[in-house]
DNA sequence: CGCGCTTCTTGACACGAGTCAAGTGCTGTT
DNA sequence: AACAGCACTTGACTCGTGTCAAGAAGCGCG
């Protein structure tokens, strides 16, 4: 008897995946019964439960959940795609999302962008095939005229964690005030008497970036201060050394406070002030953005401004499962940066 | 007419899903024929091309990936189950791992088993059953005769991320020498006079950690020194500022030097250290294991002993992808530790 | 014995694609 | 005019499941 599928391996070595054929065939039953003992139990004699059961064992049979989804037409699967899982942030708003998704029967699938337009498209195309039953995204372009389309036609659940200005479709956002976040940075800098700042970040890449960058303008233009803008390609560690060591180049007018587009960018500035010799607060402030872990480890605890990014991954979850619910297009969620005060401004 | 898979979402709603019937009907081909448009459009002709086009554009088309894969018998997509993403090594890990497989054309799911066995079982179910190309796993107890069965019987890839002597079954490995990591730490202590060292980990909740500790007393047993060990619930840095403390709290005979079972715990014991008002390295010494970003970046910049955390993702990834060539079970990986000397071990 | 009722059990039919042998035109050649 | 050859196009079948109406078996009751 050739039963099961064989699969043919590159080398020509065979394969068979036990499907429920066999094992009803086994355990002397219709095939369709072998699916009523996985999801209907109630309707399946002690009898035939064992002799399935048997089976199922002998055979190792696993159930083919890709056919189980094309019947039922969605999978239980939530898609998060963020710019970079390995920067702390991201880590820690997927740890939120996905608590909150398993929490409501959801699988998670995690994609990075890597900050690239194509790689943002290739994963959504990837999930829109997939007939993921959701998909959360901190977007790099606006892709939300697309995510409206699939929320509309498609029934799919989708959350935007972005600024709603910035999101042209109406699509159910989750997001932070970045420009008070900047302001916030930007007054306790200047309330610390500072008269020149300098602004370290990949402004031009990055919407929240340069809302954050607006707030500490505002602050600054307000006091009639200096503000000083040093570009960056990325928000590594690598470019926070690279943007304070041009500043420091500087030998005229050194800024008294560096605020930075993030905490990461914010150590690599530390560590090159410390690594010049000036110490910190003394000799020069350093603010950074997130309060990720670490911040408060660095080797002069960092003054940040708090992003709750935790929280903010479980709001982005909780809000494609009111969806799924069926509770309607969910009201957007707003979150408040907070300043966190510690050593690096004094 | 009434066509495409009409879907009722929770609140009666009704949104319909384009399959490639519909497309076929308005652009007045056959069904299959627009199966061919996608997969071998060297078959259908420019007339047809533009016809089939324009209703996929119009519709909204996007090819039921699920389908194809339950064609098909396989996706093409790798797992990874690490135990937690957010910690650094493992998001490093991730890193590569996910490169790799990109660049083989896979695409990569990621889950946290968080040192649930459970729930790491729950994920391997989950792979098993959407039929995933590949599997690569850091375990947290040992699945190797599952994954060997998949291997065996299903034709799956697997991996396993742990040293080969933990791995009861015959499954590839990638690993690191754990116990040359605690030698190496170990003896760099003893070589800067050390007589008394303390251990701080989870040893009991985890192989690699064991492994560490086992290195670290066979050079300290070598020398005859004295060492103590600190055990914590788990690896982070609220650990180490607990177990640090612990240690401080001793008043007779406090240890010279604190070797960790990675750099969070170490950098967690550096800040309680500090904070007690003691110098590093002068007053007391710390190690960590891992060299994460934040390592050399600390308040005192952490001496550790390096993992290629990336590297070994991409070795991972490797493996999968030449078992998925067909080139047959692939030998073993083994990379070895490296000692890094920083201001924390003066 | 016949009827209804409950408790299983079954076969037929989707789901949405890929595949392939068979079919339809059309063109060019003899 | 017949036919081979080519360029497309099509319908039927398959993948492994969920669903559901219909069938079977057993049982109690009148």
């Amino acid at each position: 008897m050739e039963m099961g599928t064989t699969l043919c391996g590159p080398r020509g070595e065979t394969h068979t995946v036990v499907s429920r054929r066999e094992v009803a065939q086994r355990a002397d039953v219709a095939p369709s019964h072998v699916s009523n003992y996985f999801n209907r139990p109630d309707l399946v004699s002690e009898k035939a439960k064992q002799r399935i059961a048997a089976a199922v064992a002998e055979l190792g049979y696993v159930p083919n959940g890709i056919a189980a989804e094309l019947k039922s037409g969605r999978s239980a699967v939530l898609g998060l795609v963020v710019l970079d899982a390995w920067i702390p942030y991201f880590a820690e708003l997927s740890r939120g999302f996905e608590r909150t998704a398993e929490a409501g029967g959801y699988s998670v699938v995690l994609f990075n962008s890597g900050r690239s337009a194509q790689r943002e498209e290739a994963h959504l195309d990837f999930l829109a095939a997939r007939r993921v039953a959701g998909v959360a995204i901190v977007p790099q372009v606006d892709v939300s005229s697309r995510l409206e389309r699939w929320r509309e036609d498609a029934g799919m659940a989708v959350t935007i964690l972005d600024d709603p200005c910035r999101v042209g479709a109406d699509v159910p956002t989750v997001s932070l005030d970045d420009e008070l976040g900047g302001r916030l940075a930007g007054e306790h800098a200047l309330a610390r008497g500072a008269r020149h700042i300098a602004f370290l970040g990949a402004c031009s890449v990055n919407h929240q970036v340069m809302d954050r960058l607006t707030g500490v303008r505002t602050t600054v233009d307000a006091r009639g201060a200096r503000l000083e803008i040093l570009e960056t390609p990325d928000v590594t560690m690598a470019d926070g050394v690279d943007a304070a060591s041009r500043v420091l180049a500087l030998s005229r007018a050194r800024p008294e406070v560096l605020v930075c587009s993030n905490d990461l960018v914010a150590l690599g500035a530390l560590q090159a002030c410390l690594k010049a010799g000036l110490s910190v607060p003394e000799d020069i402030e350093v603010i950074g953005y997130d309060d990720i872990a670490f911040a408060a480890q660095a080797a002069v605890p960092l003054s940040t401004v708090r992003q709750p990014a935790a929280e903010m991954g479980a709001a982005a979850a909780e809000l494609l499962l009111r969806q799924l619910r069926g509770e309607g297009r969910p009201a957007d969620q707003r979150f408040e940066p907070e300043l966190m005060v510690r050593e690096s401004t004094g």
